[in-house]
DNA sequence: CCCGGAATAC
DNA sequence: GTATTCCGGG
């Protein structure tokens, strides 16, 4: 058997090295309103691309991290890219620099041109029972991996204030939470750097929840054809490259359509996956202080987070969410490694696309997988043949093949890669509203009313600060909402923690929780 | 080298 | 909104 139903996603590294990496974040598009490729992207274009590996490469033994061993280059690369050509690395250090406030960056301090990517603890703490030898034959394409054994021991995550006390104080009132948040909230805008986890954690679940409702055939509320089609991905480097990392993502998307065999206790089931655990309780489940779940059905927990996190398209600060949102995500695959579990047709690639047919340049005509015949017969929702998906074209294009010896025949624009064009069937019924809340626990008995009113409260509360309106100058208040964001992500998690806690401890208090999640929701 | 503010471009 | 450009400062 493939790597196994729910360890399939999570392990593969018997592929030969080949390690989970975060698929969303290649995803060009996830900046919205941003239709250029961006910098971090790019980096993992790069970073992605042996060819680059003299000129940038992953860290080993430092999951995300990354270093810069030509910075000139690299910095010349970028200039061609955005057309640039007085890019320097100074100028796009300086970009980098830019992330460290998003998050999506780290400055590894210390050493020379060395930064890290901040979802090295968006993806691991999601692994923790991933078997796998990070000093194995690392490839380009796949960022280090601490082992199994290496434990969390984030050296971001432990070290300042950290979440665990603001964001997962487990019978704090809300008080105490409060202040916590305030602390959060006073704090600059370009914090230490802990928290990440936890939002970005977050994110990803409330994403997978926004997919959740897509996959449930809610998309017929949606205009945007993207939110139908889903291309995949291919990077033609590595698209062959069955062990390449950058292919994982078997889960295709929806989490609500896996058909992982996730815990059917901790399955994808609305009480959990609807109002997105905290992503505190990650981290807070490693420290293992605060509770003591079954390893097994923690495991079988994490991997259904695992979903998130592969679905998790990077865009920190601009991911919508709420409970009724729809995110019409138009995503992109690279290779489906388990395709008889996704309830995915494939579609004639969109050769009507103005820019597919041209398969001019050289760079892509890498030859898409044969999904298709991978692909099980599957229910298909019609789906009005629209633009096949929004993909942009550099204007770049007049610099057609590039002088650069690496890049002649090699790729430097993934997103001209073919894509494969596959849609999304729509699930049976929205798992909302027949998913069974029920949850193999029952072990605990301790009440979570407490934590729960306690979540409730302090939501109400920073529901009311955030809505007075200061009027603070164009800059500051950036850095207010800024600010006010992340408290109102505290509060979220606060209150999704009691939620998911309720859920596995009792099937009914779970029910309740979302109504109650459900309420501050609205 | 690295850091961010500020202005600016797109 | 992201990135570029410039830059004073550690």
């Amino acid at each position: 058997m493939k790597t196994g139903g729910g360890g399939g996603m999570v392990e593969k590294a018997k592929g030969g090295g080949g390690y989970h990496f975060p698929e969303w974040a290649y995803k060009p598009e996830s900046s919205p309103g941003s239709r250029q490729i961006q910098l971090w992207h790019f980096i993992l274009e790069l970073l992605q691309n042996e060819d680059f590996r003299h000129v940038i490469a992953w860290q080993q033994g430092e999951y995300g991290e990354f270093v810069i061993k030509d910075p000139d280059e690299v910095a010349r690369l970028w200039g061609r890219r955005k057309c640039k050509p007085q890019m320097n690395y100074d100028k796009l250090s300086r970009a980098l620099r830019y992330y460290y406030n998003k998050r999506i960056l780290h400055k590894t301090k210390g050493k020379r041109f060395t930064y890290k990517f901040n979802f090295n603890k968006l993806v691991m703490p999601n692994y923790p029972f991933i078997n796998i030898r990070p000093k194995g034959a690392v490839p380009q394409s796949a960022p280090p991996v601490p082992t199994a054994s290496s434990h969390f021991s984030f050296s971001s995550l432990d070290s300042p204030n950290d979440d665990a006390r603001g964001r997962f104080s487990g019978g704090s009132t809300a008080q105490s939470s409060r202040e916590s948040l305030n602390e959060v909230g006073e704090r600059k805008p370009n914090p230490p750097d802990p928290d990440d986890i936890s939002t970005d954690w977050r994110r990803g679940i409330d994403l997978m929840s926004s997919r959740n409702a897509v996959g449930s055939g809610i998309h017929g509320l949606q205009k945007h054809k993207s939110e139908i089609m889903l291309p995949v991905f291919s990077m033609p480097g590595m698209f062959p490259d069955p062990h390449s990392p950058f292919s994982v993502s078997p889960l295709a998307g929806r989490g609500g359509m896996l058909n992982v065999p996730i815990s059917p206790a901790l399955s994808l089931t609305p009480s959990i996956f609807s109002y997105s655990p905290s992503p505190g309780l990650s981290p807070a489940f490693q420290s293992g202080s605060c509770f003591n779940f079954n390893p097994e059905e923690m495991k079988h927990y994490l991997q259904s987070q695992a979903c998130s996190v592969f679905n998790y398209h990077l865009s920190p600060r601009t991911i919508p969410r709420g409970p009724g949102f729809m995110f019409p995500l138009p995503q992109r695959h690279f290779h489906l490694e388990e395709p008889q579990s996704y309830p995915i047709k494939l579609q004639p690639p969109p050769m009507g696309r103005k820019n597919r047919e041209h398969s001019q340049s050289s760079e892509e005509n890498n030859p898409v997988p044969q999904l298709a015949p991978l692909i099980p017969p599957l229910k298909v929702e019609p789906v009005s043949d629209d633009e096949p998906l929004s993909d942009e074209e550099f204007g770049s294009s007049g610099l057609s093949s590039d002088e650069e010896p690496e890049m002649s025949v090699k790729k430097e624009d993934p997103e001209k890669e073919g894509h494969m064009f596959v849609k999304p069937a729509a699930p049976p019924r929205s798992p909302f509203l027949h998913g069974s809340p029920r949850v193999g626990y029952s072990g605990a008995e301790q009440p979570l009313e407490v934590t729960e009113k306690a979540a409730r409260d302090l939501s109400t509360e920073v529901f009311t600060v955030e809505k007075k309106e200061d009027s603070l100058p164009p800059k500051l208040r950036l850095k207010r909402l800024w600010n006010e964001d992340r408290q109102y992500e505290a509060m979220e998690e606060c209150r999704k923690v009691s939620c998911i806690i309720s859920a596995i401890r009792t099937p009914v208090l779970s029910t309740e929780s979302q109504a109650l999640a459900a309420a501050a929701d609205s």
